[in-house]
DNA sequence: CTTGTGACTTTGT
DNA sequence: TACAAAGCCACAA
């Protein structure tokens, strides 16, 4: 029979700690998409989770470069939830990217997908 | 177990 | 090009 609550069985490890082991392992100089990371993980159906799991991210054991993920048109859909509406435009700045009215330009050029990198 | 929510994505009008 | 709606899965209460 089959339980399906909030019961999961084949997975030990929780499906936000996983978003936060590929989120960290993103390179410097480089930027993905929630799509990407959620068809990495087997659930491309739900990139809604990635962006959600990193709401949570600072609630991780270490530093999330939360920042290097974008919405697929390379958008800074969360930048809302750096604390300041700046700061993930300002650490993608830092890292040599040009953002242009909330939007990655270089977001193609420096595309990393797990599925493919990894 | 039911309901609600969410930093997305795709398709249709 | 712009807006609206549906689909999707995981988690908390």
């Amino acid at each position: 029979m089959k339980k399906r609550s909030s019961a999961r069985v084949g997975d030990n490890k929780g499906f936000f700690e996983r978003v936060y082991e590929v989120t960290k392992l993103v390179p410097y100089g480089r930027i993905t998409s929630y799509g990407a990371i959620a068809r990495y993980l087997g659930v491309e159906g739900s990139a809604r989770m990635v962006g959600w799991a990193l709401n949570s991210s600072h609630t991780a054991n270490g530093y999330i470069p939360a920042h290097r993920v974008v919405n697929r048109n390379g958008i800074l859909t969360g930048k809302h939830h750096f604390g300041n509406s700046s700061t993930m435009q300002q650490l993608l700045e830092n890292e040599n990217f040009t953002v242009i009215d909330d939007r990655v330009v270089e977001f193609r050029e420096r595309f990393w997908d797990p599925s493919v990198e990894l």
